[in-house]
DNA sequence: GACTAAACGAGACGGTACGTCTTGTCTTTCG
DNA sequence: CGAAAGACAAGACGTACCGTCTCGTTTAGTC
């Protein structure tokens, strides 16, 4: 897989089929939507997307890593960080997005059943914190250090534990909605 | 439970065999510490306990009912309710006694397991949330309403969703130790 | 087992129940009728006679035994032995007999079913041979043997086959019927 | 079979392997001679074969198909068909040839399994008749009706009957050996 | 009228095989 | 050589019955 730095031996044989990776990555979100991603099987992947089981083992070790790469493909990459000068601010409006991004049909489910398979899978745990997870809380990181007098919690650290934890426990128990009413109530708790 | 005073239909047929449930729930216990939730199987818990696959089927609808009744018969039912007469030290207390919990062999790896169960399966996620986390936060909920003078967010809503949040975060990611600092900054945060 | 023959010990305890011993031969008999031998079970004819299972096996080895038992008790035990003075009157009017028999619903379909379980049991198959077969061949063979010079082939042993055998076949096989054509065949073929 | 001569869809995907088919059926026979034809399972099989049971399934709708094509690829194919002349030696000849094959350790066993499996499954007895039982009788029809003026009965109906009604009535009850006697004493009957 | 003893209905139990499903690998042909 | 097709070994799934067992209940003698 590696190979030396300088002479590219320039890649010999078929090149790889974009629009068959667009497709599988397509069906892939397609199905978890329709059918549940536990219901979701490589073998209806492919199926569904016109390709060969083979193709899918050659590029994703796993369906979990599929979906992921789905996901951050068709939902919002970007990840906006506010700045409008204070904590409050900043921080209800970087609530605000998430939640917005989260309300979109079929996130929550996907990323409960990510997280479920990262509990599963010790080498997709890896790949979701550093694809997914690890991304989102150094934002949250980065937004939080500019304002270390104004942050009540440990900016670094126990601040983006305890938003990212609300957030996750929330969205995987179910048992209250992630609203308006937890972002004003986040940012009264963390904000001086 | 209760039953009319008088007329009892007395139970027909061999009756259920105490032994062999406990040692359906001893082997899957057993199996989950030894080779890991995903791998232990319906029908390995079966053959290590010496029982029919049917005996399993005959009293619980999955695995994963199987190991959560495992874990609430064999790990500490008792949730300790300190009081020490101060928010601090009894917010203090319930974490020590919280991560002690977790900190038993095989415990956090079988929790991460049925939260990762409960995101897909439905069904049993309404179980666990009934069987096991409602009981945790109702007891921290008890707790925080003593002090709602000493509490900086919403005793009975936020603060429970924090605490657990931020513990089910970092045992969920793993990017983070549950540790005693842990316990004394959430300490620090929600109490005045 | 063996008891003096005066002395009768006279047997202790509740004694077998008349009752249930028809209900699950009924049973048996319905349900063949019904959803076909294969399809029955010993759990389904319990269900159905109100039995429970035990009580079948502490009075049959298996199903094929009840079936059978069921057969002989239902089915005409009787085999007429006609005597009309000449074998070719007393050879057509046995088969007339057997085929008016045999066209009852639902008994060539029991007789195939018992015979198949023959070749699969061997214990069964001993008693199929005595408790059924063999007293069809024996009132043949005694037919018979009332005509030595009027058969055409060893009255005892290969005419009896021949007959059983060519009723049997396309039973079994069910690629010809059995009818008045093949009776008078017969006739013809074995009378002189 | 045939083919057109120049559309052909040529088959797409990894072709069957003969290799496996030939282990089953190898197998099938194995364990039905070793531990006989009920004892016998799929799951059996398999194992046995080095292979998966779904491979059986893909091939094969149960059990006795797989016995069924074991036997016609393993036993002689070819039922010889004398011509010596007259009625009387071909027929002898037949029988000879028959009861020789019949004679081969296990054949019997397996025949009478499949005529068993027949009674209680009416899509393979179908099976058996077309693929087994037809191509003997129609052997045996062709060689009577090179002679029909030396045949006592119908030769194109009952004496194939007759025949092999004898031999199956003696194969399945078992009371009577097919021996050099039958043989003789058939032909006598046949045979003017 | 209590006591003994076996039959009975019910249904749990340890097993075993079923036929289906999915996984991840392999072996073809086509482009 | 990538990709579609689909056969393959492996093995768990959940179900169905098997034949055995253990209950409480019933129904006859016997004391």
């Amino acid at each position: 897989m590696l190979r030396a730095s300088t002479s590219e031996p320039s890649p010999t044989g078929r090149p790889r089929s974009s629009a068959t990776r667009t497709a599988i990555l397509g069906a892939a979100l397609d199905l978890v939507a329709t059918i549940g991603y536990r219901e979701t099987t490589i073998e209806g992947i492919a199926k569904h997307a016109g390709a060969g089981k083979q193709t899918i083992y050659r590029w994703w070790p796993s369906k979990a890593d599929v979906v992921l790469e789905a996901l951050n493909e068709n939902a919002a990459r970007e990840i906006p960080l506010p700045d409008e000068g204070n904590l409050r601010a900043d921080l209800e409006a970087f609530l605000a997005a998430t939640f917005a991004a989260g309300r979109r049909p079929g996130v929550i489910s996907v990323l409960r059943a990510l997280m479920a398979e990262a509990q599963l899978d010790a080498r997709f745990a890896k790949v979701f914190d550093q694809n997914f997870l690890r991304h989102r809380r150094d934002v949250l990181a980065q937004l939080l250090r500019r304002y270390p007098e104004q942050c009540r919690a440990d900016s670094g650290t126990l601040a983006v534990d305890v938003v990212f934890g609300v957030l996750w426990y929330r969205a995987l128990v179910g048992h209250r909605n992630l609203d308006h009413a937890l972002a004003h109530s986040l940012v009264e708790l963390l904000a001086w």
